[in-house]
DNA sequence: CTTGACCTTCCAGTGACTGGAATCCTTATA
DNA sequence: TATAAGGATTCCAGTCACTGGAAGGTCAAG
């Protein structure tokens, strides 16, 4: 099937379909006419990346699990130390976010807003000794 | 002062600081043989610019707020409109990780993470259907 | 006078696409 | 059979906010 259908099926903009065949993640083979022709192979491959992607895996964790996900032989050990790392890193960046989210609420919170100039968050942002 | 100056008081790598020069948003005087020369209010305007980023705030959003940092007849309902603003993305952000984190935890928790092949994890990913 | 630290510019790469231009192929209709 | 629409192709450039590196200029100390 063209790039077209394979984009409907898989949820992805062709476009994203064509860069993932330039980096070599999901290749199809071409037909006659020079058309990207896909499998439903392929179309699953897709798919798989597509939900990985959404999950917030890197292209490169993604390709690593693509390959797991077609090893017969994979051992699951390997899937989950690559699915358990990434939840780490989602772990953190929540953490993170969220003492960002603190510092700044706190700024907001004792911004009067009105016409005057003078802001606490523009404050804070000068420094301590400002 | 020159750049490596700026650079230690503001806590920003000197690269980054030649960038901030590209886009125009801290640009420094030239001393005769082409040194960057960086005033005090300069290094003032670094310093708030990283921690503007240190909290997350995309460039542009640190520019308005530059700006606002030096008009002494800003009003701070403007600043407090951006810092809200952002403040919003990050809540949402932090929902949208806490619902990836569900998710990946929950198939996590469901491999047994061993020699074996069956994994619930690349079956998420999968789909439904397969 | 040389060494080393510092500064300069310019080019390219990051991640993961996304937009657009110019061109080619296929199919349906007038 | 001409043509118009819709889809496909490639290639180039842009996004965001830097970051790395190369090739070279400047300056103070020994």
């Amino acid at each position: 099937m063209n790039i077209g259908d394979a984009a409907r099926l898989s949820g992805l903009p062709a476009k994203t379909i064509r860069y993932y065949e330039d980096i070599a993640l999901v290749v199809p083979k071409r037909s006659d006419n020079g058309y990207r022709a896909y499998s439903a192979n392929d179309v699953h491959k897709l798919q798989f990346v597509q939900r990985a992607r959404g999950l917030g895996f890197p292209i490169e964790h993604c390709r690593t699990l693509l390959s797991l996900y077609e090893d017969q032989n994979r051992a699951s050990a390997d899937v989950k130390a690559i699915a358990a790392e990434h939840l780490t890193e989602i772990e953190a960046k929540i953490e993170e976010l969220k003492a960002l989210r603190k510092t700044l609420k706190h700024l907001v919170d004792n911004c009067h807003g009105d016409d005057r100039p003078s802001c606490p968050i523009i404050d804070g942002l000068a420094g301590p000794e400002h």
